[in-house]
DNA sequence: TTTCTTACA
DNA sequence: TGTAAGGA
């Protein structure tokens, strides 16, 4: 299928469509005219896609990790043995995130105290 | 009509 | 990421 027919069977926008192949996460094929081809295959790469980037992971990391997954977005299983060691190194860079972001907050608050009305 | 690439108020 | 331009 077409780039068109992806865009109505995911709901994903054209040109995010070709950022995913330029970000390395999907690799369809060419007909001589230039024009994309994606497979079924293509269509359940990009659920899972949106799954992965829901679960806040750079596309950097979905490329790596995308050939060790099964099952849909909603569902995905690792299957690959280093690939949970991988995520759980994810999980650690969003946990410092957001200790990030809290201490962030903090400062705003003791801001926020300090003034009027505070 | 549909898709392609490149570039940006 | 959207959208416009200029081709095929």
């Amino acid at each position: 299928m077409r780039i068109g027919d992806m865009v109505r069977r995911t709901g994903v926008s054209e040109r995010l469509l070709r950022y995913y192949e330029e970000q390395g996460l999907l690799t369809p094929s060419r007909l001589p005219s230039g024009y994309r081809v994606y497979s079924e295959a293509d269509v359940v790469t990009v659920r899972r896609i949106r799954g992965l980037l829901a679960a806040g992971l750079t596309t950097a990391v979905i490329a790596r990790v995308l050939p060790c997954l099964e099952g849909d977005g909603a569902h995905m299983v690792p299957v690959c043995p280093d690939l949970v060691a991988e995520l759980r190194g994810e999980r650690a860079r969003i946990t410092s995130a957001i200790d990030e972001l809290r201490a962030a907050r903090d400062v705003l608050d003791a801001v926020i105290a300090a003034g009027p009305r505070g």
